[in-house]
DNA sequence: TGAATATAGTAGCAACTGCTATTATATCAT
DNA sequence: ATGATATAATAGCAGTTGCTACTATATTCA
């Protein structure tokens, strides 16, 4: 049964993800949308390869999330003055009227998610899971090669 | 903050599908594929409906991951003799074979995902995380709809 | 300075996921 | 028996994710 965890995991947070995401439909943005929203209100301006590695995605991943995101006039991409290469990060005006509702869509199906346990219980359901994602992105680091 | 706990599972089940992906690239076969062939090593002769709502994936989620299954000579859908619109799955002896090797590693990768967890913390870990599952199944099952 | 190397981002391909709509078959009610 | 309804599975469309390979630009070092 020692592969339950990953699976645990997965499933739990795909159920997340569907709950979101049939909350948020009429708002036409999805949950990991969102979220990479939230990221980028904090962090205005960043590039793509540091955004990718702070939510720990492959640059890829987050490109083709920028696309959808600018096509939905969410995001802007700007040219890095420093850098021809690069692109800087912004939120459109749109995007900071979404913000408020998601959150409480989102604290909402937090409330839900964890009914029935304590706070204390909470809390240490947040820190278990970190210590395991630290675990597996100390992993994925080291690029899997040298574990064989 | 509380939008934290949805992102925190949704990343850690990534890197948990990364990780294994990494590891059974050669074998052709998917964390999640290899899922769904240990759900079915218990449940041959099940069908893609009931299948589908043991594992909590739409129909057609199922429907397509038994295509590739089935492409791979993995699965094989045989007609179910009392209703011919429905498929019974059965594991190839492929299947089987390769079984054996895919449980090691994902016990090796469960090792590590725990590392620096107590057994104790480990089980509450597990328990915390199949509670938020109930949670959020209900949810689904209730449909949405009726929470508004 | 010019060649080797590294970095930022993207293209093709493929797996996973779910929504809505559809087809084929089964069941139920009249 | 037949018409209405329900169920099993699939088709089209789209978002998320990552691997490998690639282009364009920057950096390094010889």
């Amino acid at each position: 049964m020692s592969e339950t965890i990953g699976f645990l995991l997965n499933d739990t947070a795909r159920l997340f993800r569907r709950s979101f995401n049939a909350r948020t439909r009429d708002s036409g943005i999805t949950a990991l949308q969102w979220r990479l929203i939230t990221y980028l209100k904090r962090h205005e301006g960043i590039r793509q390869g540091p955004l990718a590695e702070l939510i720990e995605v492959e640059p890829i991943t987050l490109s083709r999330m920028v696309d959808r995101l600018v096509e939905a006039e969410l995001v802007e991409r700007r040219a890095d003055p420093a850098d021809r290469r690069a692109w800087q990060l912004y939120l459109t005006a749109r995007a900071g009227e979404l913000l408020g509702g998601m959150r409480a869509t989102a604290d909402a199906l937090t409330s839900e998610a964890i009914e029935g346990l304590t706070a204390a219980e909470a809390d240490q359901l947040i820190d278990l899971v970190e210590r395991v994602r630290a675990n597996l992105s100390r992993r994925i680091c080291q690029k899997e090669d040298e574990i064989v």
